[in-house]
DNA sequence: CGATTAACTAGACCAACGATCCGGTTCCAG
DNA sequence: CTGGAACCGGATCGTTGGTCTAGTTAATCG
């Protein structure tokens, strides 16, 4: 009775708490180290805890990668469409490449809130360059899809880091590969292919593009 | 000695075979039910034997992947340079969606000789576009990560099929997203945005543009 | 005020996993 | 004949995601 610690304040774990160490355990060690028994351990708690606030480990990576497009701001209305999509779609890359363990875990369902707001965002910065119909989509998908693409490929690369050496022995056989595939300037490349991207959607075939 | 069995004909456990049925395995029940026990029982010998011809899991997935990519044909050459990368990056969309658990793995380094030849032949049908240099690299870079990021979400939204009813829920708040974002036809998707990355690099700035 | 209920916490436990240890067997080169 | 490399598997280790059971606190309602 005496001994009795004078009254812990209550924890209050809550999803949000969850949620916040979970990114920052993810940062710091990995994917592969966030494990139900560490996330506890660092909120103070046992494993058990967070299955009341969260029905599987899958749950605390969906809504780790959604607290992720919740760090990229929304663009503000107004400007060049081209502009905004290059934010919208910079902002992205730039808040994935910050958690690199993101990159690995987008094969799931992006239906977080914060991701939807920003798909949303896509799709007004798009239709408000005069694009519709199918062609909005194909413009979207192209968009969205080229950059989760570029940064799972950037992510993968930089963290294999003997890749260079590895082509640099076999410039026999893969020629042209070793000699463009090394010496990566991936802002610059990624800048390039938006800009394919950006300039067919105004010059490609079909109706409705925009000027 | 009367009991034995009559000489069990010696198994020949190879590296081609254990990659053989871990591809179908993969196929038949996806990644997550892949695991080394149940891959050494399909190929009537233990998990242990397995670790003789593999050093770790992530070897077999390493060349389970570089399976996918050795199904897809090279491309002949000759003939209109656009037509030739679309049968390229066409050829890997194709086999990546037969395996879908390909998509789910793509975060790991593309190394594998098939793999190689493939990104080669990439590289080889834009050079003789007449790109080279950082063009080339940046052509070559947008394509592929296109692609692959064009598979991952395909397949992602494939297999959680309800995503469909839950956007048709919300919209209220992501009115163009959930205009848009069901009724998929992705190969027309694919097509699109594949015709907008081609034309952006015949007719986007700098130098060394193809015709 | 007392009782019920929802929120919250933890220890013990489970089946399954990747991987390793150790011991055994087959086969071929010298 | 022999030694070593290739090949095989039972038992086992440590860890994982997840559940069961049981306990405690705080707020709500009659």
């Amino acid at each position: 009775m005496w001994l009795r610690p004078p009254r812990e304040p209550r924890q209050t774990l809550s999803l949000g708490r969850i949620v916040a160490e979970a990114v920052a355990l993810l940062d710091e060690e990995g994917v592969a180290r966030l494990t139900m028994r560490r996330l506890a351990e660092r909120l103070g708690t046992g494993s058990t805890t967070l299955y009341w606030h969260v029905k599987t480990k899958d749950d605390v990576l969906d809504l780790a990668l959604d607290a992720v497009f919740g760090e990229v701001p929304l663009p503000d209305a107004g400007g060049d469409w081209r502009e905004r999509v290059r934010e919208v779609i910079g902002g992205w890359r730039a808040a994935l490449l910050r958690h690199p363990w993101s990159a690995t875990i987008l094969d799931r369902p992006l239906m977080g809130p914060h991701a939807l707001d920003h798909t949303e965002a896509l799709y007004a910065a798009l239709a408000a360059a005069g694009l519709e119909g199918p062609r909005l989509k194909a413009a979207a998908y192209s968009l969205a899809n080229f950059v989760m693409g570029s940064v799972i490929m950037q992510v993968t690369a930089e963290g294999h880091g003997d890749a260079a050496a590895f082509l640099r022995e076999r410039a026999a056989r893969y020629p042209l590969l070793a000699r463009h595939g090394l010496d990566c300037d991936w802002d610059a490349a990624f800048a390039d292919g938006l800009g394919f991207l950006l300039t067919g959607m105004r010059d490609g075939g079909g109706t409705g593009a925009p000027t």
